[in-house]
DNA sequence: GGAAAAAGTTTCCTAAAGGAAACTTTTTAT
DNA sequence: ATAAAAAGTTTCCTTTAGGAAACTTTTTCC
């Protein structure tokens, strides 16, 4: 996108060009093994032979005419010595996708819970890798836990504003001020206190 | 973040990628699909409603009484929306754990570019999902950038303090005041200036 | 080019999958 | 505890998958 730098060109100046519809992956199971049965150079005499699965039955599968049960499925992968996943991972297509989702301060999803004040970012995106929101800490007493907060993925966390004691499974409670951030397991039990006068607003990214 | 991933790699920089040494293949499908659906807390009967499947079919799945074809796993994964992988990869290792590094603000590992002061947070722990950095966005015209900056995952920023204009290769140039946030995937062309009196701070989270 | 062999496809049959409904077990409500 | 409802299983029947063999197409070799 040279032209953006060197002339005044902005995106909705430009037009796309047809790329042809892009097919959301069925997945062709048949075509798939015919790739796979080439690129090791087989007939479907000797896939047959490795598989145990008769020759026309091959056939069909590559030519979508049947849809293999699990069972024959699994004698493919164990003859052919490939696994599952291979079987559906075919292209690797990496599709440039563009997406795009602005939250504006303050205008997040709120999420309220007991010890905090969630606010969601990033809403509009649905299967992220990563999940952002703001959170007011209003939770002042580790009392106001019943129990260590824990779950899959790993978590970042940076303070906003105000001051937090962060308390972990595994290390002395430490606290932080505005700028200090934290990385660490969230299966690893952990909980959150504001001690600065004001409620902490932190920033939260779960990932997993 | 081209620059800086072309430039000095440490190992705390790099994303850990998701672990797909599955070669286990279960010979238990049936208890795998029982073990999604009781996850997702549902009965066979909505799960039927889901993906189009009758009652019965799904119990004798679950109870290993029948073998599936590919086009009832087919419409397993979408109905559940799941991906197929997801069927054989069952005994969820739970990854050990209790990782935790603290970054002080002002404290990160400097990185500076061209265009960015790069401040690197939690450069002690390697291998995780997810790689933040605070950014101080030096540049003030896009004509600093040759081109888009592109690269893998997606990222997600917000505006700590001052203004930038986020530009973005499918979409109309935005400007994003403090608390300001924005997702958007990374391989879509992306620049940043600094529109403010003072350069900007943005927080920048990276995940592949 | 014309067998003959090899590779692949189609047919035909039986064995197994998938759906509707009957039946059994478990949960909820009274 | 008992009835009613919900969840799950089994039966019975129709459709479809899978294998053996016949058939067609492609390749090899003279």
């Amino acid at each position: 996108m040279t032209e953006l730098i060197q002339q005044d060109i902005y995106p909705s100046m430009l037009i796309s060009e047809d790329q042809g519809d892009e097919k959301i992956e069925p997945v062709k199971l048949g075509q798939r093994l015919k790739e796979i049965r080439k690129s090791f150079d087989l007939t479907l005499e000797e896939v047959s032979k490795k598989t145990g699965l008769a020759r026309s039955t091959l056939s069909k599968i590559e030519n979508e005419q049947i849809s293999p049960t699990f069972q024959v499925m699994q004698k493919l992968t164990s003859g052919l010595q490939i696994d599952i996943p291979q079987l559906f991972a075919p292209p690797k297509q990496v599709r440039a996708t563009g997406r795009r989702d602005i939250t504006r301060n303050e205008e997040g999803k709120p999420h309220p819970t007991s010890t905090y004040e969630h606010e969601l970012l990033a809403t509009q995106l649905s299967n992220k890798k990563m999940m952002p929101f703001k959170s007011l800490v209003r939770s002042r007493d580790f009392a106001d836990y019943s129990d260590w907060i824990r779950h899959d993925g790993e978590e970042f966390l940076l303070v906003l504003s105000g001051k937090i004691t962060f308390f972990s499974e595994f290390y002395e409670p430490v606290n932080l001020n505005e700028g200090d951030s934290v990385y660490y397991d969230a299966n690893m039990g952990h909980m959150l206190i504001s001690i600065s006068e004001k409620d902490a607003l932190i920033l939260w990214i779960t990932a997993s």
